[in-house]
DNA sequence: CTGGCCGAGATTGTCAACCATTTTGAGATT
DNA sequence: AATCTCAAAATGGTTGACAATCTCGGCCAG
């Protein structure tokens, strides 16, 4: 009961913001982050329609770079779509996100971390110190966007030096959908909190202490359950 | 070291078998079946290149189709491209599938198993039944892909069942890589076993009680560990 | 001989126009 | 009221052409 029957999208709801440098790389690239951002920060909902044509059109490309996003996205969970009926956005549950998309989540950073953590270089912590300052940054402008891809490349940059390719790629098809849990239901951590948590986790890696690193990650992780489900343990 | 320089597969490595009324939907979901078989049966090994348009020519059919199937390869882990570049079949390690990929597809089926409980009907028993009479043939016939072919589709209708739209795409991307692995390095359990195993479940399935599923189930998939390797127990 | 530049070939990325196939929904028919 | 029919809408696939990029071997200078 949103639009009576017309076009999804009269209005353009994807602003080609057409960052002045940034060519980066390849068409299908730069169309798949524009709609990832575009489903995970909520301007499609659950249920959107997604149509080639019209977002080709929208996005100033052909139907190819679009159909190939739409299979990536596919892959990360955030749409789902159909032979001969398309692409839809897709929910995700509650009990879906605590009971399985975390745990995996747990599995992955916990054997990548440990791989890692022979492997970090100079260069590494100085990265994650920058992310850790751009947490700061973010906080300062009480921009939450900012802040979760800052916390995003954090663990990005471990999970990459652990040079584990299976893990990495299956951390990429997780990732999306958390995060589009996480802003759906506002389910955030304070921006102190966040910054003080990494600054543990940074502080931890450069010990390269396994019996420090590791508790101090699935405490990271280890998500609140729901504040409002009351929530029974399973045995 | 296996072509010294030429093309690299100037024998038609495809047989494009044609099945006579096999009319299974959308081109590319052939070709991704087709070349996913190639790749996990190692008529393609880890390192080869696969050039879209040698595919194109000798699967019959344009560019576009390949191109989205080595997309979704890409996405199940068998292979990995880069802008450019072209893809190339990717390998999986051992620890990699006993530390990360093994445990993710515990979480998985637990998960939908438990919720597939309530759900499965009487068709899905009977389908489940279905699979182990095909075990049974594969087995007198002495054939493995039939048996692994059976024992896939025993365990996706289970997971189907439970209506987890991300638990079962997760699998479907985890799924291959196992596969892939036990083919090369034949890590196979005998046809007996694996026959009277999925009996086991199936009648544990029957009871639809989780206290005596659950534990048969974690039974089944947990994996010896190498048998080569000693493996020290990581604490 | 060594190292770097250069250009040709190979391969992927994108475009555009076109047609086939399938779904879907609104009318028309019974 | 139920069903049938058909045209519109979208996706699936093809073709042919270019553009962009990587690779690799030869050539030249040091």
């Amino acid at each position: 009961m949103s639009t009576p029957t017309p076009s999804e999208l009269d209005p353009p709801v994807l602003a080609v913001v057409a960052e002045p440098g940034a060519k980066a790389g390849p068409r299908v690239q730069q169309v798949t982050e524009i709609l990832r951002t575009a489903i995970i920060s909520g301007r499609f909902e659950p249920g959107d329609r997604l149509i080639e044509s019209a977002l080709s059109a929208e996005l100033g490309t052909s139907r190819g770079p679009v159909r190939e996003a739409l299979r990536q996205l596919e892959n990360e969970g955030l749409v789902m779509s159909f032979p001969y009926r398309g692409a839809v956005v897709l929910g995700v549950s509650d009990e879906e996100v605590q009971e399985v998309l975390i745990p995996i989540r747990l599995t992955l950073e916990r054997y990548s971390w440990a791989q890692a953590l022979e492997k970090l270089t100079d260069d590494d912590f100085a990265e994650l110190g920058k992310q850790i300052w751009l947490m700061e940054q973010a906080g300062k402008a009480n921009d939450l966007i900012k802040l979760v891809e800052a916390d995003l490349a954090f663990h990005e940059i471990v999970i990459s030096a652990s040079g584990q390719l299976h893990t990495v790629q299956l951390w990429r098809t997780i990732w999306p959908r958390i995060r589009a849990y996480f802003y759906r239901y506002e389910r955030f951590r304070s921006f102190e909190e966040t910054v003080e948590e990494h600054r543990e986790l940074l502080d931890a890696l450069q010990t390269r202490d396994p019996a420090i690193v590791l508790p101090a990650l699935q405490r990271h992780i280890d998500v609140p359950a729901p504040p409002a489900a009351p929530k029974v343990r399973r045995a």
